[in-house]
RNA sequence: GGCGGCGUAGCCAAGUGGUAAGGCAGAGGUCUGCAAAACCUUUAUUCAGCGGUUCAAAUCCGCUCGCCGCCUCCA
């Protein structure tokens, strides 16, 4: 089995060969830091963060690099508003993306290098470009010049003079092409800048990339990644700055994943349809959003709403039940190791096909270029074996025991590449239970007295009272499941 | 205007040449005092529409319709 990844680049499935045997470099454009991330930027995150951990699951040593953008016009527009400096801008935001990426599960990457740090390289890198004759400066500005790259829109796939056709931007005059754009910028009276060889400024917002990918990852590496709106203008001009000035390819695998909708359309700051992580974290568990984020293929368009989320809800739910009741079989005697098909019941047998098939249904399905969602359908496939093994199987059946311990693993393993199913599930379940229960209008103690009520009634066979006492509490959303053990309660 | 993508059941969603995964919701059954949960069965002769290529197409080609994205900052 091989991996398989769209490029971009080429506009096709390819065969993932790292440029270095056993590593992967990688880096994944991050977030300008000035404001609060919303669900498109959880997507763009989570969705990298399962690409490096599927990565590290097939073996490869992964170096990954995300950036924060740090100094930016819209940084320094809040910074003016709230009459702050910049850089208390940058920081804050930098602290709350960290802890809305720590809330969502995302492992750590290897560097997370910020724009304002990396200066020197970003001006030896414009100087570079200047040497080269591919920029030139214009006042304090320095431009890149497009016409001088041959490849330049070679990621988009167009060309200059569609792009010019269509301009909405007015051209400022002392480009020498209006496709030019800037690698450093003349700071404004009043604005942050750095001294420089053209004078005190800022990069542009491109360079950054370029310098700080190409100081940690080298001149060449394997992949580069980001939102589909990156392709242009972003990325397209940072292979036009990195392969002028070093004559190498740049990145060998373009990745861009899809946008998060909301009623069909791009959420987005400016249409202002957009929600917050932490909004949506407010009312949904972190392992639901993921289970959410990863139901679609990483390249579709996903819409966001209240009813696609609560339907994740409930998938999720169906898969740590199934996770809660295999941990009941657990303990006890001891476990058979060897498992004699004969001795099995027909749900235990196919539970044991399965199993057998698990693993390679899930690499088959991350193999082809991470398709998330064929791999939670496996697990839901598998889900569905193990309930009816759970329906029919007893606890003293220790091969069934087995068996759902090997499921279990199986579904851990894939929680552990997708960042999902990495809670205890009885845990889980009380967690989503809390959460609930503090929407409704009804105490715990008011519903476990009318339980204890309606117990007392069942026991002297009262049933119109002990109905009496379900449908009152189903109007408040509560639902009691009657069992061996009792009667327990679950919020609809 | 240019370039690109999408349109699969009530909803979400895989499937890019070999005869439609999975989830949610619904219906019937098992279980239950009755329910719920779980299980079993069931729900697209069909993949926006029309043509074409092929032994074979949701998958390839052409046209039409609809939706969206990029071309300005954007994950």
């Amino acid at each position: 089995m091989t991996l398989r990844v769209y490029n971009t680049l080429s506009a096709a499935k390819e065969e993932f060969v790292p440029l270095v045997p056993g590593k992967v470099r990688m880096y994944v454009c991050g977030v300008t830091v000035y404001d609060f991330s919303h669900i498109g930027h959880a997507r763009a995150n989570v969705v990298f963060d399962v690409i490096y951990r599927y990565l590290r699951y097939l073996g490869y040593d992964v170096t990954y690099v995300r950036n924060y953008t740090d100094i930016d016009d819209k940084i320094i527009n809040r910074a003016n508003r709230d009459g702050v400096p910049f850089h208390e801008i940058s920081e804050r935001f930098i602290r709350e993306f960290d802890h809305d990426m720590v809330q969502l599960g995302l492992q750590l990457p290897t560097i997370q290098p910020k724009a304002t740090e990396h200066i020197p390289e970003i001006i030896a890198l414009v100087q570079a470009l200047i040497e080269r004759g591919v920029a030139y400066q214009a006042g304090g500005d320095v431009y890149f010049c497009v016409e001088k790259f041959d490849g330049y829109l070679k990621l988009s796939g167009r060309n200059l003079e569609e792009m010019q056709a269509g301009a909405r931007i007015e051209v400022d005059e002392r480009k020498r092409h209006p496709m030019d754009f800037a690698l450093w910028k003349e700071a404004k009276p009043g604005e942050p800048f750095w001294v420089s060889p053209w004078g005190n400024g800022r990069p542009g917002w491109h360079i950054e990339c370029s310098a700080m990918s190409m100081k940690y990852l080298g001149e060449s590496f394997d992949i580069h990644g980001g939102g589909k709106d990156l392709i242009f203008p972003h990325h397209e001009n940072e292979i036009a700055q990195s392969e002028a000035a070093t004559g190498k390819p740049f990145v060998k695998y373009w990745l861009h994943n899809g946008f998060v909708n909301i009623n069909a359309e791009k959420m987005s700051k400016s249409l202002g349809n957009f929600f917050t992580i932490r909004e949506v974290l407010d009312k949904y568990d972190s392992e639901v959003l993921r289970f959410f984020l990863l139901s679609a293929h990483y390249r579709s368009p996903l819409d966001f709403s209240d009813q696609n989320l609560t339907e994740a809800e409930s998938g999720m739910e169906r898969i740590y039940k199934a996770l809660a009741g295999s941990a009941e079989f657990a303990g006890g005697d001891e476990i058979p190791t060897d498992l004699d098909p004969q001795s099995l019941t027909d749900a235990e047998r196919e539970l044991l096909a399965k199993n057998a098939a698990f693993q390679e249904r899930f690499r088959e399905a991350m193999d082809d270029d991470f398709n998330t969602a064929l791999a939670v359908g496996h697990v839901f496939d598998l889900v569905r074996s193990v309930n009816r093994v759970l329906a029919e199987s007893g606890r003293e059946r220790r091969e069934a025991a087995a068996l759902l311990a090997a499921a279990g693993g199986n579904i851990a393993d894939t929680g552990s590449v997708l960042g999902i199913f990495t809670s205890e599930p009885a845990a889980y379940l009380e967690r989503i239970k809390a959460r609930k229960t503090a929407e409704l209008a009804i105490s715990v103690e008011e519903i476990e007295g009318l339980i204890a009520e309606r117990g007392t009634a069942r026991k002297a066979k009262d049933f119109k009272r002990s109905d009496e006492i379900r449908d009152y509490l189903l109007a408040r959303n509560i639902v009691l499941l009657d069992g061996p053990q009792g009667t327990t309660w679950q919020v609809k």
